[in-house]
DNA sequence: CAGCAGATTGACT
DNA sequence: GTCAATCTGCTGC
């Protein structure tokens, strides 16, 4: 289990390259299932236009990310798809970094059982909203912590920072100059990466 | 209070 | 390639 000093780190964008490799695990609905995380995007706060945080804004959605960093922040986007993000820095710092693809590792009948409409591995949990429907996580999973036994990060593999490729973010152009930011980190040649340029 | 756009995905033309 | 699904929050009447 990943220490609560790994996630209060104040710097977001290292803490995205770090949790490549790391094995996010559920325990949803007393089904265990896991995957190795192989795509993130960090989410810089007050200064990053494409952050629902962006400028110090706080409604009753984005209250979560204030919250100290190992905490679980979930919420819905296009009115479907659950989106898995996790805090990072201390509390009163809106940092997050949004979890984008995953490897299935445990579990992964469970997945299937999920998510259907699925045909291989490959694309079980390769999207924001795909990995999040995989591993059973929902909107009422928002705000747990990392240590709780509903959801959770094992050290995994280590990644050696040539196997980072890192690029601008996605979905995001409506960030103006910081949509250009390279705040998308995905491990070279993985298959399981989201489809998204 | 109506209208619209978004850190997306899957079904269909 | 195109489009609907449908919740949250912002803008403008």
């Amino acid at each position: 289990m990943i220490q609560k000093e790994f996630y209060l780190k104040d710097d977001v964008v290292q803490i995205a390259k770090d949790l490549l490799g790391k094995e996010l695990v559920t325990n949803s609905n007393g089904k265990i299932s896991s995957g190795s995380i192989v795509e993130t995007e960090a989410y810089a706060g007050i200064i990053d236009k494409a952050s629902h945080a962006y400028g110090g804004k706080f409604t009753k959605r984005t209250q979560t990310m204030y919250l100290e960093g190992g905490t679980t922040y979930v919420y819905l986007c296009y009115g479907i798809h659950s989106l898995f993000n996790i805090v990072t820095n201390k509390s009163g710092i809106p940092h997050a970094v949004l979890i984008r693809a995953v490897q299935p590792l445990k579990g992964i009948d469970t997945m299937f059982e999920r998510r259907p409409e699925s045909k291989s591995e490959r694309n079980l949990a390769n999207g924001p909203g795909s990995l999040s429907k995989a591993l059973g996580i929902k909107t009422i999973h928002n705000e747990l912590q990392l240590d709780s036994k509903q959801i959770w990060l094992e050290e995994g593999l280590k990644i050696k920072n040539e196997k980072i490729i890192a690029s601008p973010r996605v979905g995001v152009a409506y960030a103006k100059e910081d949509a250009l930011l390279p705040y998308r980190f995905r491990i070279k040649d993985n298959p399981f990466c989201s489809l998204a340029k």
